[in-house]
DNA sequence: GCCAACGTTGGC
DNA sequence: GCCAACGTTGGC
């Protein structure tokens, strides 16, 4: 089982969105980076930290698991879609998804300030290389980020 | 809205 | 295959 974290952006599909519909199709993901770990490493029962970005409040917003294997984006044949990719086609497919469910919104984001100012975390991939939008993270960095979130928990 | 970091494209 | 130009992401 691995550890990843998935970037949204709330505006479009966040936590509460996840929340609301249970299951959701992961889709948009148009960079090779991202589609790779997608394709070779993402599994059924994958645990993942639904983060929030570009809005007022980053950081991690709760944990989702994924519940499929990786498939064609159907966006990418959607001529209407902005995630159309007119290189791509349905016989060779260029960009995949994968389904996932919600689990557990947290009681309080975890700001991504917060994550930067723990050592524990200097190494995480979202500290390093920010703009990867499907990115593992490490089981202990896992353990790290819900004990943050436990210690806020007790504070509420 | 600014800007740094990074990814992609395309000419050569 | 290099690299400059350009586009996008995303924190602040």
């Amino acid at each position: 089982m691995n550890y990843w974290l998935f970037k949204s952006e709330p505006d479009e599909f966040g936590i509460d969105d996840l929340a609301a519909c249970k299951r959701e199709r992961w889709d948009g993901i148009r960079n090779y980076q991202a589609r790779n770990l997608l394709r070779d490493q993402v599994v059924v029962g994958d645990q993942v930290l639904v983060y929030h970005s570009s809005c007022k409040n980053v950081g991690v917003a709760g944990i989702a698991e994924v519940v499929t294997e990786a498939y064609p984006d159907p966006l990418q044949f959607d001529p209407d879609s902005k995630y159309f990719d007119p290189k791509s086609s349905p016989d060779n497919p260029r960009w995949i998804s994968v389904d996932i469910a919600f689990v557990e919104k947290f009681p309080r984001l975890l700001p991504l300030a917060s994550i930067k100012s723990n050592p524990q975390l200097d190494e995480m991939v979202l500290v390093k290389q920010g703009r990867l939008s499907i990115q593992p993270v490490k089981a202990q960095e896992w353990q790290v980020i819900l004990e943050m979130v436990n210690r806020g928990r007790a504070d509420a």
